[in-house]
DNA sequence: TGTTATATATCGTATCACGAGGTATTGTTG
DNA sequence: CAACAATACCTCGTGATACGATATATAACA
């Protein structure tokens, strides 16, 4: 997919993985792989950005010796996710303007 | 909507603008308009971005006393609509993804 | 004269995905 | 044990790019 169609899907994206259960990183990669790939650079670049911006809280807990860093969505990470689909209606005027067989002067 | 959700969707959206008929950047901003909107000097960026991309040709043309720059689209610039037409299938597949389990109805 | 519309262009800034690289533990296989 | 993969986290530099600010110039109109 175009690199640049993928930024504006990424963020929405580990929120809704996260939605209906907490998860970390290494997870999410894979939760999110069949419908849209990421590196670890981008996801915790990612991460890191919706927790600053109060779209997910953490909280650290040890499993099998490893450290695993839990992720869990708040309202306004929620609320971003209702955001999106707000931006959907448009995006798929979008979609009918750029794949409408254009003929006709309008 | 969304700045990062328009920056995968200007370049084709602005080729989608010239593909009927050649058009220039102050028309193609206004024809745009009702589907997304983008500054003047976001649209020159992407013209001669797209131009070096060889996926559009300009010639300039004088109209009224005014100097006006016509673009049109070329076979590199249809194929890279196509490439986006064949994105789509991802991003339904991702508005699945991250509309669903909301038991909620909306 | 002043303002708005038409028409093009450049520059600096902020944002962001990603490759390359780093740290550390657990599990497996020869 | 040694070697390696898998798990799990993180940082830094780079290239791409939307946009506001700014500049230039003509036409239309009050």
């Amino acid at each position: 997919m175009d690199i640049q169609l993928k930024r504006g899907l990424l963020d929405v994206c580990v929120l809704a993985a996260i939605r209906s259960e907490d998860s970390y990183g290494y997870k999410i990669i894979k939760d999110m792989k069949p419908y849209i790939e990421l590196s670890e650079s981008t996801l915790y670049t990612i991460l890191k950005r919706l927790e600053a911006a109060n779209m997910l809280t953490v909280q650290t807990a040890e499993h099998g010796g490893r450290l695993r860093k839990y992720y869990r969505i708040t309202r306004a990470g929620e609320k971003r996710i209702e955001e999106f689909k707000a931006d959907w209606k448009e995006i798929l005027s979008i979609y009918r303007f750029v794949t409408k067989e254009g003929n006709d002067n309008d």
